[in-house]
RNA sequence: GGUCUGGUAGUUCAGUUGGUUAGAAUACAUGCCUGUCACGCAUGGGGUCGCGAGUUCGAGUCUCGUCCAGACCGCCA
């Protein structure tokens, strides 16, 4: 037997028992006369014991023992002489009889502490040790906690966890697909899934009523902090649903994660139109941990031969509460940070709101103190307040307005990752025009459906289409989206035509789907939750990785076992493929 | 596709204006140490300064190229 308890759980209770324990050395201290070694396990660490009564052959043993050697001991727990308050088992160790070497272990090549010396890079190519640790392996725990949860919730509701399939149908729409040929259908190829979104949509055709998944899903595109190219959805589907009981169902779903998770209680998740998230956050998924609205000051700034205003389609203000304080050397980082090529505003104008009730400006030559008393009237300005204004076109200085507001609610501490402001918004446009193609593009996905009082707008302003589109944006990252789906094969065709498809193009590409559409379809509507964006919004940070088990780097690489990499012409052969070089382009 | 930052001991990093034998901490090894728990003390080994070319009397340091890593923009229905 290799052991009788963990190394985590002995107490003070266990005294004069005699256990059996294995696992790994986390480190041995040698005082001459005796030696102390940490044990550890997944559950925790057990210190063990061997001075002057241990055998001979047992001191020698100890003597061999390195970091990371894989041992089974024998022995007695004992009170220890000094507690260590530190740990669980602090108060008491083994005295160990027997020992034996279970496997040895070259020095690893960064500590296996919780405050390791290893970098990210080595720590990745090592990833098997780096989960050794306690906050890596503490992630991994964690995002167990939140599926099992995900689970016991969905299943309370009826839902069916039902597998659908990698290995599937490459389609044009949307992100760059992960291709894998077919060796028994030569020059044929299948895509991984994006999301098993028409598999679900059949589902409810199926009848299964209420479906979901706990799914990898791929995209070949860049990779960021927050996204890898194989990464793992919360799949939902339900039939005859409306929008709202879509919502219900999963604010009912992420407040019992809170509870059960991080025994949080949420209110009712706001509901906000994607043209209000816009208009006061220049973002569709608005940090509403904090305030600092945009306000519109195009109507009041006009007439007063500034030019850059004059010109501008769009004057907005943030009211940053308590700053009018900002020395010249802060609002200059300031102006240096929005003219950043990423936020990319050609400028700043502030205005200060002193505490005397007097204004001072960076554009007082144009505007009188009296003008700017109604920019701080109308941005709900108080003395003591700096009011921060962008001007320009208004789709850019709306998203760096974002920025801004974003790094000034850090600067000032109303960003706490302790505190959760769960939000849906709603109201999408169901197409967005895109300038390369030349047409529109679903901003969801084209199975989404339009709102019924819009869909007259198909003829004459198919962009201003509503669509029944949702995302939940909890403290300004899209936790998940979806949306109540077309039911009905004329307006899905309808659909197709107004992305540019063919009949023809519609029918190879999504004929199955249509086909089905045919047999009765029910109204449904789903979500899909992006399970590791939670996961980590839960564990506090900012990067999906932390609580993937085997991630994969910037350039995709897994450069733990060295993937992608190339494959012997053999195997080439087998699956016709020619690898035909590229010239590039300069 | 683009912008930026970095690459020096097993690891994390420092390295001045281009100038002697490239340092620190930690890890590792050896010795001493009977209550440690980041044990302590002493000694020691350990370097393709990412790679290639160039400038120079002389390059870790400057220039160009290249590879790798990271952050961001584009991209991600």
């Amino acid at each position: 037997m290799y052991r009788t308890h963990n190394c985590g759980e002995l107490r003070i209770s266990n005294i004069d028992n005699e256990v059996t324990l294995s696992g790994w050395v986390q480190r041995v201290r040698k005082l001459g006369g005796m030696t102390f070694v940490d044990l550890r396990d997944r559950y925790g660490i057990s210190q063990l014991v061997f001075d002057e009564n241990s055998s001979e052959e047992l001191k020698n043993k100890v003597d061999e023992l390195g970091r990371e050697y894989v041992i089974k001991v024998s022995g007695k727990v004992i009170e220890r002489a000094s507690k260590n308050k530190k740990i669980p088992t602090g108060e008491v160790e083994i005295v160990v009889d027997t020992l034996d070497i279970l496997s040895k272990s070259d020095t690893p090549p960064f500590t296996i502490e919780d405050n390791t010396d290893g970098g990210d890079e080595i720590r990745m190519k090592y990833r098997y040790l780096d989960i050794r640790r306690n906050p890596v392996r503490s992630g991994l725990e964690l995002r167990h906690r939140v599926a099992q949860e995900v689970r016991r919730y969905l299943d309370s509701q009826n839902f069916l966890e039902i597998e659908t399939p990698y290995l599937i149908k490459s389609t044009p729409e949307g992100a760059r697909d992960f291709i894998v040929p077919s060796r028994m259908n030569p020059n044929q190829f299948y895509a991984l899934p994006q999301s098993p979104q028409t598999f679900k949509q059949l589902l409810m055709i199926a009848g299964c009523d209420r479906y979901f998944q706990i799914v990898k899903c791929f995209r070949d595109e860049d990779l960021r902090a927050d996204r890898q190219p194989e990464f793992t959805q919360i799949d939902c589907e339900m039939s005859f649903v409306e929008q709202d009981d879509v919502l219900n169902t999963f604010e009912g779903m992420t407040r019992h994660l809170f509870k059960t998770v991080k025994d949080v209680e949420l209110a009712d998740f706001p509901k906000m139109t994607y043209a209000d998230a816009m208009k006061y956050y220049g973002s569709d998924k608005p940090d509403i941990r904090f305030g600092m609205r945009f306000v519109e000051l195009k109507e009041i700034v006009g007439g007063k031969d500034f030019v850059v205003f004059d010109s501008a389609e769009y004057v907005g203000a943030i009211c940053a509460e308590g700053c009018a304080e900002y020395t010249r050397k802060k609002l200059d980082a300031l102006t240096k940070f929005v003219q950043k090529p990423q936020i990319g505003a050609k400028g700043l104008v502030y205005v200060k709101y002193n505490a005397d009730g007097t204004f001072k400006s960076s554009v007082d030559k144009f505007y009188a103190q009296e003008d700017l008393a109604k920019w701080a009237e109308a941005t709900n300005a108080k003395p003591g307040d700096l009011i921060l204004v962008l001007a320009g076109d208004k789709a850019k200085t709306q998203s760096a307005l974002c920025e801004l507001r974003l790094h000034m609610g850090n600067e000032l501490g109303l960003r706490d990752p302790e505190v959760f402001a769960p939000m849906w918004v709603v109201d999408f446009p169901l197409l967005e025009w895109d300038e390369d193609s030349n047409r529109y593009h679903a901003m969801h996905h084209p199975f989404t459906s339009p709102r019924e009082e819009d869909i007259e707008l198909f003829n004459t302003n198919p962009g201003e289409i509503r669509a029944k589109a949702y995302d939940l944006v909890i403290n300004g990252v899209e936790i998940g989206g979806g949306s109540i789906r077309i039911h009905n094969t004329e307006l899905q065709k309808q659909m197709f035509k107004h992305l540019g498809f063919s009949d023809e193009e519609a029918e190879e590409q999504f004929g199955f789907l249509m086909d089905a559409f045919k047999y009765g379809a029910p109204p449904h509507g789903g979500v899909a939750f992006g399970f590791d964006r939670l996961v980590s919004m839960f564990g506090g940070s900012e990067s999906i990785r932390d609580f993937i088990a085997f991630p994969k780097n910037n350039s995709g690489r897994d450069v733990m076992i060295e993937a992608p990499s190339m494959v012997a012409d053999d195997q080439l052969k087998e699956l016709n493929l020619n690898i035909i070089k590229v010239e590039q382009e300069d």
